[in-house]
DNA sequence: TGTGAAAAAAACACGTG
DNA sequence: CACGTGTTTTTTTCACA
C-alpha cells in the first residue's frame, strides 16, 4: 500500500508537467520559453517534482505497427476459485509476460482485465490458448480486440490549486 | 490509414529500445554500457530509430495518486444510431476530454471502450452523465472502475529478425 | 565505424535581495 | 530562504579520418 499524498501545485508546476508529458527531451531553456520561469526555476521545480515522485519515469514510446504488432486487445478474465495466493501466483505469471502491457483487478463481472498487445491473431491465439487459459485459476477469457484508436495518451490532467 | 513498413532490427536495435522505454533519459554513454556497444554506435543508431518512428516519442509518465486522481475506469460506450459523420462528431469531442486517456473502437458488443481517470467518485459520475451520456450519439454506458494494476506499463516486446 | 572538436545542456556553487 | 548568475562537468552533435 503506497501512502501517496496528494501534492499542491501552483499553475507554473502544471505547465512544467503538461510539457513533460508532451516532450520529456526539453531542456530546461526549452522549458523556461513555454513557462515563462527562468531555466534555473526550471531546473529546480522539475527536480522537486522527480523527487516527490510526481514525475515517476521518463520513458519512450515505440509504435507498435512498425515493430510489427498489429494486435491489440482488452481481455476480460474470470477465475475459476478465488483467494489471496491465487492471485498472487496469477500476478506472477502476469508480470513475466511481456505480451501483457496492463492487468487490473475491476469492477463488474470479471476478475482482472488485461491489455494485451500481439504480432498478428495467430499470436493472439496462442498466447490466450497456451498462456492465458493454460494456467490452473483462470476460468474464461474474453476478448476485445481494439480496431483504432480514436484516442491513445499517457498524459494526465494536471490540476493546480495555488 | 498509415502505412506502417515494419522495419527489421537487430540484437542491438532492440536492447536500445528495451533500455530507453524503460528510461528515457539513458545518455548514450549510459546506452553503451547496457547495449555493449560504443556511443557513437548508440547515438546513430538512436537517431535511426528515431527518424524511421520506431521511437515516436519520449514522455514523462506522472503518478495519478499524487496528482489525486483516485479513479480509473474502462467505459464501454454503445451508440445510438451508427455513420461516419456521426463517428466523426463523437471523436471530435473525446480528443477534448482530458480525463479520457484512450479511446478504442473494439470489437465484441461494444461500439468504443474509453480508458478514463478522475479526481474521485464524483467527478467520475459527473464526467459520465455530463459529457459522456450529454452526446446524443452515445445511446449507453457501461463501466469498470480499475481497482489495483498488477501491472501496467507502455513497454512493447520488441522482436529482432537479424 | 571510431575519434575528437565544438556547441549545448545539466549540475552545482556562489552571491545578492 | 528564494532567486538569478556564473562555473564546471557532462552530453550532444557533427566533421573528419
Amino acid at each position: 500500500m503506497k501512502t501517496a499524498h496528494v501534492v499542491e501545485l501552483d499553475r507554473q508546476d502544471a505547465r512544467i508537467l503538461d510539457a513533460l508529458q508532451d516532450n520529456a527531451r526539453l531542456s530546461n531553456v526549452e522549458l523556461s520559453e513555454i513557462v515563462h520561469l527562468s531555466p534555473s526555476q526550471c531546473q529546480r521545480r522539475r527536480q522537486r517534482l522527480e523527487e516527490m515522485g510526481i514525475v515517476q519515469h521518463y520513458v519512450a514510446q515505440l509504435s507498435p505497427e512498425k515493430l510489427g504488432l498489429t494486435v491489440m486487445a482488452l481481455m476480460s478474465v474470470t477465475f475459476e476459485r478465488h483467494g489471496e495466493h491465487i492471485a498472487q501466483e496469477f500476478r506472477e505469471h502476469i508480470v513475466d509476460y511481456p505480451e501483457i502491457l496492463e492487468c487490473w483487478s475491476v469492477t463488474g463481472d470479471a476478475d482482472y482485465i488485461l491489455k494485451v498487445v500481439a504480432a498478428d491473431l495467430k499470436a493472439f491465439n496462442d498466447f490466450m490458448m497456451y498462456k492465458l487459459l493454460s494456467l490452473p485459476m483462470v476460468a474464461n477469457v474474453r476478448s476485445n480486440l481494439l480496431l483504432e484508436a480514436l484516442k491513445s495518451t499517457t498524459r494526465l490532467p494536471v490540476h493546480y490549486g495555488r
